[in-house]
DNA sequence: ACCCAGGGTGACG
DNA sequence: CGTCACCATGGG
């Protein structure tokens, strides 16, 4: 179901009238890991060009981005063609999920590069937020590119290529800790044939299962990756804390992941990984579910 | 000192 | 098929 957005381009500026994005929820709902603050805006680093967004009332303003960098990145990552009001209406049936919603609203779910979200997603693994966003800075700081915007010195997320440089010993003094086999292995895959881009074209089942092919890939990861960068918005990532929310708030008893997942499906419907990204939020930001 | 963090791997039954 | 120790690091 597409909506069709009406925007405005003004030099290096495009803004989009009447757009239901929360900027702040959706950069900082653990599905990205590159936005921060400035001012009353947020700096990212997307496609490898500095970009910063900001809410002006109702209309949104991607800045350093012009009509065509628009049309083809900017747009579908941030998911503005889809109906996010007719998709959170389809679960106000919900109790949890309205409180979700009230929590923090305009949530979107993005399409990120495939590459950036799967490293990003192994160095996620029993990891906490801060200190994944700061692992991802000091991989871009090591093997990105040197760019500067405004003034402002930024690195861009490496490419395969790029990456391709870095040992086990590089990406352990990024902190990746004992990850840092994983990414040496999934990189040296990637580089010698294994087709990312490809795996947004498979259905979702053989997508998941092509991906935790990969070291350090599993299939949580595989749903992250999925979910927040190719599209597949019936992924639903099994963290601790959704794991938590089914068990001890939905009241489902069943520990296995496949059984938990059927009963998301057949709760959530097609759409059930933008449910899961407004659970999530929601409960970590309050700590709901435990014991 | 212990537990936890957007889990996955490999070994062992 | 399932279980489980272990994994590097920093914060509570």
């Amino acid at each position: 179901m597409d909506i069709k957005y009406k925007t405005e381009t003004i030099g290096e500026k495009v803004y989009i009238d009447d757009i239901d994005i929360n900027l702040e929820n959706t950069l900082f709902s653990g599905q990205a890991f590159r936005w921060k603050h400035d001012g009353k805006g947020f700096f990212g680093v997307c496609f490898g060009e500095a970009i910063r967004v900001e809410k002006q009332g109702n209309r949104m303003m991607i800045e350093n981005c012009n009509a065509e960098f628009f049309e083809n990145k900017m747009a579908h990552y941030f998911d503005l063609c889809k109906d996010y009001s007719e998709i959170t209406k389809g679960f106000e049936f919900d109790e949890i999920l309205n409180a979700s919603f009230e929590f923090a609203p305009g949530i979107r779910v993005l399409n990120q590069e495939p590459f950036e979200t799967l490293i990003s997603f192994i160095i996620s693994a029993n990891n906490n937020i801060k200190r994944i966003r700061l692992i991802i800075e000091n991989i871009s700081k090591n093997f990105g590119q040197k760019k500067e915007y405004n003034g402002q010195e930024f690195f861009s997320f490496p490419s395969v290529e790029e990456l391709s440089k870095a040992t086990e010993a590089d990406l352990a003094a990024c902190g990746a800790g004992y990850r840092a086999p994983y990414i040496v292995d999934t990189v040296s895959k990637l580089a010698d044939g294994f087709d990312l881009e490809a795996i947004g074209n498979m259905p979702y089942l053989e997508a998941r299962k092509k991906l935790c092919e990969l070291k350090g890939v599993g299939k949580k990861v595989a749903d992250c990756v999925l979910l927040y960068s190719m599209g597949f918005t019936n992924a639903f990532p099994l963290d601790v804390w959704i794991k938590r929310v089914v068990h001890n708030i939905y009241g489902f008893e069943s520990e296995k992941d496949e059984e938990i997942l059927g009963f998301v499906e057949d709760t959530f419907g097609e759409h059930a990984g933008i449910a899961q990204q407004y659970l999530f939020y929601y409960v970590k930001q309050n700590k709901l579910g435990i014991k």
